[in-house]
DNA sequence: AAGTTACGCAACATAACTGTTCCGTTATAT
DNA sequence: ATATAACGGAACAGTTATGTTGCGTAACTT
């Protein structure tokens, strides 16, 4: 009943609702389970969306290769996938937008689902520093920014015109890697 | 008149509201101006959002530098100052972030807002590589996708910490243009 | 089998936005 | 000065969500 609550709501913000415009009426339609049950067991709406977000939480890969680029690629494809999946690119953007209206779940947000990612970035570059794969000066804010913003961005601006998505992050890491510069 | 409210739509939106959760009626409370005005001159809340976006295009700088580097700088730069503004910046996450609910004005702010910076991005890139300052081989949607996304991003996740925002862009260029890989 | 828990259905008052209408007032133009 | 256009105020019915309550039923426990 939980989980089904919880990926209704998923199901109705990917589908277009926003984090305000969503009703628990709406919930109520869509899942089938009457109002009443709804309220009994979320307070506030906030409380119901905390738990969407819990729902969100996934696993990082650990850093397993030896290879700075290959463990990025990993990070940045999963977190591709994420922002791949409909209702959770949604459910993120929504609450990017909504920051002001939920400052909890936002903060809920960045800190389950943003900072891990980040943190795992930074862990990563810094191992490549370590085997010398990535010069010392670089500045590790800097390219985990970078980084995690092309990964976030994509969803953001379809701009991303005649480019291959199955090997975008592969690239991308290639040409950050490499520089555009010539040698 | 028209500038009022349009002025006071981006207020709204700016403070929290949300394309779907915002009425006329707050408009007009907002405004001053009666909410009957405000139908007389729009008949939709389409109508209003889409004069809301034409304000928000700005002319973007010419690429006077030499510089491929330089170039890239000032338009991301110029994005930033774009991303920066509360009001622009909530706009344009909101449009994104209802896609659906309103198709024609996320089509409207790609086409009015994102594409052109896309498309000056490609030109500096391209003149960049006829000036010998970018590899020919480097894919320009690539690296226009790199570049774009970092500005973009910044706002939508607040992961920038000890990051100075002042350089940044800069930053970001060099990193992108010399690569991080040992020499 | 009896008790507890969870659920669905229905109703309720309250509140808010919508779209439209009618009417009075204030500018603006010629 | 007078006609036209633009505005504000107020009211209207229709729709929708909220939060709560009462009641009947189904399932699960011991």
């Amino acid at each position: 009943m939980h989980h089904v609550i919880v990926d209704g709501v998923l199901d109705l913000i990917g589908g277009g609702a926003t984090l305000t415009s969503l009703s628990l009426v709406d919930v109520a339609r869509r899942t089938g389970i009457s109002r009443n049950s709804i309220y009994r067991r979320w307070h506030s709406k906030d409380e119901l969306f905390s738990d969407v977000v819990k729902s969100m939480t996934r696993p990082l890969p650990d850093l397993t290769k030896q290879s700075a680029r290959e463990n990025l690629v990993t990070l940045m494809d999963v977190s591709f996938d994420r922002v791949t999946d409909q209702r959770e690119r949604r459910m993120a953007e929504t609450i990017v937008a909504e920051a002001q209206n939920f400052p909890d779940l936002h903060e809920q947000y960045l800190a389950e689902i943003v900072a891990p990612l980040n943190h795992a970035m930074k862990l990563a570059i810094r191992r490549g520093k370590e085997i010398g794969e990535i010069r010392p000066d670089i500045d590790e804010n800097l390219l985990c920014d970078v980084l995690v913003s092309c990964t976030f961005a994509q969803s953001s601006t379809n701009f991303t015109e005649g480019l291959d998505l199955e090997s975008a992050n592969r690239r991308k890491i290639d040409l950050v890697f490499d520089g555009v510069s010539p040698m």
